[in-house]
Formats: C-alpha cells, sequence, structure tokens
DNA sequence: CAGTAAAAGTGAACACGTTCAACTTGCACT
DNA sequence: AGTGCAAGTTGAACGTGTTCACTTTTACTG
C-alpha cells in the first residue's frame, strides 16, 4: 500500500500531526458546509494553525480534495477486501466493487459534485488525466487489474492488458453519474451498476465472435492509442 | 435559430453594444492571455464599460464561457451547413460534422482546457446537463438528429430516437481528447475521429444481428433510463 | 413637454485563495 | 552546552470574482 502524499510528506512528529489535523478539519468543514462554503481560514483554524501553514502542507484547496480521494480510495480497498477473496466471479466482482465505490462515497455525496468538478479541470495538473494524479490512477488501474486477475475469467491476451484502464474510466462515469443521482437511496445508480456491469462482462464474452473480431481489434487499437497519449 | 441569451438580453441598442463589446473583448481577452489570467476588470476595461456593467449582462465569469459555446456553437452550424446539403452517408456526414467541431474550436485550443473545466463542473448549473445549458444542449442534439435523419442510413426507431442524445455525448468526448491533444495539426485527434465515427456507423449494422439484440434492447433501455434522469 | 419607471451604468467594498519574507522550533553534530 | 540548518510557523498583503446601494440614461405615457 502507497504512501497517500499528495506534496512532499513531512519529516517530522509534529509536521505529522498539523498536516493530519488540517486534512481532518478540512474534511469535518467539508461535511458540515460544503466544499465551496469552506474557507482556508476556516480549515486552519479548526485545525489550530495559521493560514500560512496550510499551505506548507497542501500547495492549494484542490489539493486538499486530491488528498481526499486518496482518503475515499482507501476506504474503499478495505471495503472490497473480503469480497475479492471469496469471490470469483467476474461479474460479481466487478459489481461488488463498483458498487463498494458508491457506497463508500455516500456519506460525501453532498458535495461530491463541487469536488468533482474542480479536480476534473483539464487545465488543472492534479485533474484524474494529469501528473499529480498519477499515483492515484496508476493504484486504482491496479485494483482492476486485480479484480479480473482473480476471477476465473479466461479473456484474451489484448482484451486483458487494456481491460482495467477501461474499468477506470468506467468507475469514473458511473461516479460522474451518481453525483447527479437524486434518488432515493441513490436506487438508479445502483441499478445502472448492476446493469452495466452485466452488461461489460457479456460482451466481453462476445468479444470473440467472427462478426466482432474486427470491431474489438479497432477498438482495442483505438483504446491503446488514447492511452498512449495520456 | 434561436438566440444565444446567457442571461436576459438587453433590450436597447445602447445595452446590445455594451454586450457585445463586453462579450468580445472578453474572446479577445481569452486568446491572448488565457482563461484564467484575464480578470473581469481588464475584460470590462477594454470593453469600455465599468466593472459593475460586466455583471449586468453576464451574471458570473462562467457565463461568458457559456455565451462562448453559444459563439461557436454558430460558428460549427455555418461551417457544416455545406456538407449537410450534400453528403448523404451517414458516416461520412458524421466524421465531417465532428471533424468541423475541432477545426471550428481550434483557435481556442490553448485556454479551452481551463473554459472546458469550469463550465464541467457537476456543482454548477451550467454544467452541460445542467439547467442553464439546456438551450444549447437542445439545440446540439437537434443538430444530430438532422445529421442522422438526412442520411441515407435505415435505423431502426429505438436506435434512431436515442442516437442523437448519444452522439452529443460523443462530442464531448471527442471534444475532451482533444483538450489534451498535442500532437502537430491535432492529428490524433483527427484520427481518433475517423476511427471512432466509422466504429459507430458498423456498430449501427450490427445491432439487427440476433447475437447482439439482447445488448442492444439492454443498452437502450440504459441510455433511456439514464437521459430521463437529466 | 414633463414625468416616471425601467434599463443601464458605476465604483467602492467584501470575502476569498494564495504568496511571501520573516520568525521560531527542534534535531544532529561537535 | 553550543552551533547550524532544515523544518515548521506566522499573519499581513495582494489580486481576484462578486455584490450592492446608488446615479444616470432611455423610452414611453398622459
Amino acid at each position: 500500500m502507497s504512501i497517500s502524499s499528495v506534496t512532499e510528506p513531512p519529516k517530522t512528529k509534529r509536521g505529522e500531526t498539523s498536516r493530519a489535523a488540517i486534512f481532518d478539519a478540512a474534511l469535518a468543514l467539508f461535511l458540515e458546509r460544503g466544499y465551496e462554503a469552506t474557507t482556508m481560514r476556516a480549515i486552519a483554524e479548526r485545525a489550530g494553525v495559521s493560514l500560512g501553514s496550510s499551505y506548507h502542507y497542501f500547495a492549494s484547496k484542490e489539493h486538499l480534495v486530491l488528498e481526499f480521494y486518496w482518503h475515499t480510495h482507501q476506504l474503499h480497498v478495505a471495503a472490497i477486501a473480503p469480497l475479492l477473496a471469496r469471490e470469483h466471479d467476474l461479474a460479481a466482482r466487478l459489481r461488488g466493487v463498483v458498487r463498494a465505490v458508491i457506497v463508500t462515497c455516500e456519506p460525501f455525496h453532498a458535495f461530491a459534485g463541487a469536488i468533482f468538478g474542480t479536480v476534473a479541470n483539464p487545465a488543472s495538473p492534479l485533474n484524474p488525466f494529469g501528473r499529480e494524479a498519477k499515483a492515484l490512477r496508476d493504484e486504482v488501474i491496479e485494483l482492476y487489474a486485480g479484480v479480473v486477475k482473480g476471477s476465473d475469467a479466461r479473456l484474451p491476451a489484448d482484451i486483458a492488458t487494456e481491460l482495467p484502464t477501461l474499468l477506470w474510466l468506467y468507475q469514473m462515469g458511473i461516479l460522474y453519474f451518481w453525483i447527479f443521482d437524486r434518488s432515493q437511496g441513490r436506487l438508479r445508480t445502483l441499478d445502472v451498476i448492476d446493469q452495466t456491469t452485466d452488461l461489460i462482462v457479456r460482451l466481453l464474452g462476445l468479444a470473440n465472435l467472427p462478426v466482432l473480431r474486427g470491431s474489438r481489434k479497432r477498438v482495442l487499437g483505438l483504446v491503446r492509442s488514447i492511452a498512449a497519449g495520456a
């Protein structure tokens, strides 16, 4: 498990304490008031440090968001460990893992939109495809590689190579849908997850059919070319 | 052709002049310095109005971005008119229309990332799925409905209904890719467009195959359910 | 033409994210 | 104990987007 550092990690005990206090304060305030209504001054005050100190540990308010992503990612990893150990059917693994994403993030739904938007900005180096998010991105892709590898599904090599990246993209799509979902208990998102994971596994089974062979090659070529550029 | 108003339109000649001056100044400054480096004060100054006046016509800096989208949309519509009149092959129409999007937007590539990110924010009512962007969204979807309808392709009714919305989504995906594309002459994006439009048309042809029937129904059901929620 | 209400226009003031130069703390090494 | 230096800390100051109470201009009516 890698260290979830966004900027340079603290080098002293005191530093670690301050950094944690700042992030904890930020998370608490995001929950209480939402992202935009939470000011850096309020975060610093609640954390018991000065405004300047906050910027010593987090280069910007957005960096607090990236740290938040790390936080939820770790919650997610912990949540799915039992499932991944027990279940070996690909569809069930996929469904469970993606459902766990939105269950994990549910407490943060109210401010997820503001947070997602901030970091989705292509101009920011913190955007999902950008430099500063690479460590997290790689870890999530690795997670999905494990979901596929640990299943009893037998996939062609070319698909198995690109699938984890595609599933990472798919997870982002689900999260985007979830942000807009105002249904009770987020049932619509859960339903979409069930249907799409099923569909994905079904299409994977169909990919070997002669009629789809050509399209499959083209799709994978496209995915490789796109992934190479990012 | 609808009026491209973002907030309430001006009611006097003088108002129209001011509004246009503000937008023109904004566009010029975005081109010169980029989006973030352009301040509302600089826009007001170049437009020859006061800071407060800018906010009389555009409720926020983001609203200037939405107006910018209207602007490029109109350029796009004008650019594709000849093609749509002449060409009736669906693949060619689609390729031409999507290529025209990025050709139209090419002069703005440098600041497109900042602009896209600002308005993609799910927390903003200006986001592509949101209330304030509805008029533009509907118009683009209508444009793609025309692309499909004016072609000689014979599509099943259920697909024809949902396809325009999917193509609008597809266009946003292409734009997102284009933003990150740093290749010379944006050749990578053009290549991706050629391949994906071909692929789309091919898959549409395959949708009637018995093996895909089930998946097709599920995909369309999904699309309908997702579109209904937005 | 006078009156008036809506539209257009103004700039000072506010709160925010961020920067920075100066200050304090604590550890390593002699 | 003393010294040096990196890490940690500070809050005033800057520039930004945005708001608002107010003034000026415009268009229309009796």
